[in-house]
DNA sequence: GTAGAACTTCAAGTACACTCGAGGTCAAGG
DNA sequence: CCTTGACCTCGAGTGTACTTGAAGTTCTAC
């Protein structure tokens, strides 16, 4: 399989994945004269990365994932951002909360509304201060 | 209140706050001998970008979504980005369930492990190709 | 009234994640 | 054989979201 077959596999554009294999996000494949012979399994180490990066992993963030696998310090990595990935979905809820109160109240403008998501993140705001 | 103030409060940096305003996703701030004079309610306009960009909206988005507020354009927007929300958290979802799996599971090489990953997007895969 | 902190504008710089273009190679059909 | 389209590398360009720095002004405290 040609880069362009991955690419279309995936949804992924052929400079994309060339940027990937260039920051070791995936494998590099073999050349059969100087082109990219991909196999099947490629497109799970593509969908893995297009995971990852869907739910907000960063370029390095996605190497030191795959790069590591299985050894301790990849546990801890992955420990860690699981909890991450919790607390952006704790922040979407949010949204989605203020999003829906917002469509569902008549204020005629944004500064008022917006009191009912302040009170809210106003709860853990300190607690939650000095974070990244 | 001066604009050190405001960041101190809100955590967000003193030139973000001009970037914000340069950028219409806060009120521009009332100068007291050319120096932003803000007061508390600022406060919550600072909070609802903060929310939304934490949530994953552009500064494009987030203008829209404070610059229109209330109007019809404005409903289709928020209804719009209540979906795209909704998405954001499936794959976070699927991400952590992924990260529980890999955790879980005693595969020597993420190839293996992916095809946990890719037997599950692969049921939508089709279907949700062509975002963006 | 003067030091120094905090503020101002504006232009330029930075990090990230790709994307594009130039200039050239490879493969399949007519 | 030759065209056409997909591929190659490599360096430069793009868009986003800020940040930084220069050069100057204002506020606060002594």
């Amino acid at each position: 399989m040609k880069i362009g077959e991955l690419s279309r596999q995936t949804g992924v554009s052929r400079s994309a994945l060339r940027f990937y294999e260039q920051q070791r996000l995936i494998p590099p494949a073999r050349r059969r004269s100087g082109q990219r012979d991909y196999e099947a399994r490629d497109a799970t180490a593509v969908a893995v990365v297009q995971l990852a990066r869907k739910a907000g992993f960063s370029i390095a963030e996605v190497r030191q994932l795959v790069g590591e696998f299985g050894r301790d310090r990849w546990r801890r990595l992955a420990l860690r951002k699981l909890d991450q990935v919790r607390e952006t979905s704790e922040r979407l809820r949010e949204m989605r909360v203020l999003l829906e109160k917002l469509l569902d109240c008549e204020c005629p403008d944004l500064d008022f509304c917006g009191r009912i998501i302040q009170k809210h993140s106003a709860r853990r705001g300190a607690a939650s201060r000095s974070r990244r």
